[in-house]
DNA sequence: CTGTTAGCGCTTTCAG
DNA sequence: CTGAAAGCGCTAACAG
């Protein structure tokens, strides 16, 4: 009963003609009854058509019907660096929401390196994709997506450009405001290097709070890479430091993990000798030593007002997406019980 | 002199049609000039048409070149869920070395779910791809993947298929190895569900090892996801036990970061206590506390293997992954600094 | 209700 | 060295 075994060999696909002439109907009949219309067809000659694709183990080619369409069902989506939790977690978010909608993602990771985005981009709107989510590692470069929808996530606004913008300024302040309530006075901030998304406002959120406190950032600021790496490097700098902040902001959670990791190593203790607070809220923050009190963006939300913006006719410009402050046990609040 | 500007707002792109229109060639020659071939063009007609492309801000279309060819130059890959650090290296170090070789990367994420998976595989199979690389959630299914190139990572083989075979019963026999030179005798195991890549050969290694080590394994079982989440219930079922473990080897390192949290949750020392050892070895193992010792999977050596085997026709049928045993702190060898 | 047919943009054989 | 034309698999008029 199983042809299916068979057609696994055979490397050519079965067309839409041999379905044709199988079931001894035109290919438009075959046609219509794979995309139920636009015309209506009898049962009978249904059953047919659908009897002989089985048999042959029948799929619609998705790139000639792409062609001819000129809609690929395909969106793509360009990252820093997806071996990073946040990017990996949007990604993840990504593929759900858009294979739910009906479209296959094509993804590609910039290995934080502008040159590599660029041709990952190029690439993608070669593939025709219907639209292009980017997190830019160049807030201010206009790349070439030739008419391809596009829009940027988490990054300054362009004019001309749709973009989603999280509230990385409101964010940042939100989080040194809890830190100064906590009667810290020495706040410091590992920032991301400027060309990664959404470090530069984290940055000069952390400015304008300090700023509204009355202190001062001199000394208090490293860069480094998003990565967990980049931010132990940050940490043994900041706290080897004649003068040693007693918090800390943090533009990412993989950051903070290296900061936590060079706490540990300098047996300086958190929360009691350096409170902390970082950016993003993933699971990152909920299972580290401490568990970290987070700026969280909702990373579902993001997700879904990318693939409206980039999938549905009619959106907003801009889209603002606000961010919320999680209590966790890093910045000297009470300590909770894991959620689970 | 830009008439970029322009092409940026048209929304239909120029075609090949155009390019010859414009330089005043055929299309064959237009043709001729992007590939650099088959056929030689003279210099200066060369000249005219790279013009006419600058121009008009010509791009190929891959889905026509496609459709043509019988080559998307695109390889598919699905995993039960990239927001896993493992899976998220994996998916960075495959749409790097994809790239680095001229294809794109479509990625479907499985969501943990078999039925999803199925469907994500469909879809990719139906965009034509290249080359499909699976971490499947059923070892034993066969696929639908109708004549696509297809490999299997980390998983069992079956007769016909090409897989990519991780040393997982090694490397966990070699791990549980590492706790019985340590003089511990309680080695319990994290292990992943059944379905789990990797899953059922870690716990056969782990029971091997115990077997051979005259251990008892009653009782010491716990499965979960592969998700931190999972790690923590399961580490809090198994430190709740009357006869609590002295050990425990860990299928996956997001796992055993939840077993960390619950260790701190329940005032166990680690490695004191309970040593630990995971499987994985991605950065999560470097940055958690304290750092974790664990087998590690060489992840480039995988996506180049994968890709070779679904890119190049001449591949052996199999191959072996070998994995390492990284000593970090958890396992109760004197500790060491991070690396950087 | 069904068949014929003209393309979607591209490659490449076959003639000049 | 270059042009004309066939055709990859599919859709959707337009005709029956």
């Amino acid at each position: 009963m199983t042809t299916l075994s068979e057609s696994q060999d055979e490397h050519r696909h079965a067309t839409r003609t041999d379905v044709a002439k199988l079931a001894g109907v035109s290919t438009a009949v075959v046609s219509y009854v794979v995309n139920n219309g636009p015309r209506p067809v009898a049962e009978a000659t249904r059953e047919r058509v659908v009897n002989a694709m089985n048999e042959l183990g029948y799929r619609p080619n998705a790139l000639a019907r792409a062609l001819k369409l000129r809609r690929a069902h395909a969106v793509g989506v360009v990252v820093p660096d997806v071996s990073n939790t946040f990017f990996g977690a949007l990604a993840r978010e990504l593929s759900d929401q858009a294979f739910t909608a009906g479209y296959a993602l094509m993804l590609g990771d910039a290995n934080n390196d502008l040159e590599r985005e660029r041709a990952q981009i190029e690439s993608l709107v070669s593939h025709q994709i219907d639209g292009l989510i980017i997190t830019s590692l160049e807030p201010n470069s206009e790349a070439d997506v030739r008419g391809t929808r596009t829009v940027y996530l988490d990054r300054r606004v362009q004019p001309g450009q749709t973009s989603i913008i999280v509230d990385d300024l409101g964010g940042a302040e939100k989080a040194v405001q809890h830190l100064v309530w906590h009667g810290r006075r020495r706040i410091a901030h590992i920032g991301g290097f400027a060309t990664l998304p959404g470090a530069d406002a984290r940055l000069q959120g952390w400015m304008n709070a300090c700023a509204s406190a009355g202190l001062s950032t001199d000394g208090l600021l490293v860069r480094s890479d998003f990565t967990r790496a980049g931010g132990l490097n940050a940490g043994r700098e900041l706290l080897a430091r004649p003068d040693r902040p007693d918090a800390v902001f943090v533009a990412s959670d993989v950051q903070a993990l290296g900061l936590l990791a060079a706490a540990r190593e300098a047996h300086v203790r958190v929360p009691e000798d350096l409170a902390v607070i970082s950016f993003d809220g993933t699971d990152d923050a909920v299972f580290s030593d401490p568990p970290l009190t987070a700026i969280e963006q909702p990373i579902a939300a993001l997700a879904s007002a990318a693939l409206a913006a980039v999938l549905t006719p009619e959106q907003p410009v801009q889209t603002r997406i606000p961010v919320t402050l999680v209590v966790r046990d890093s910045c000297g609040c009470p300590p909770m019980p894991h959620a689970d």
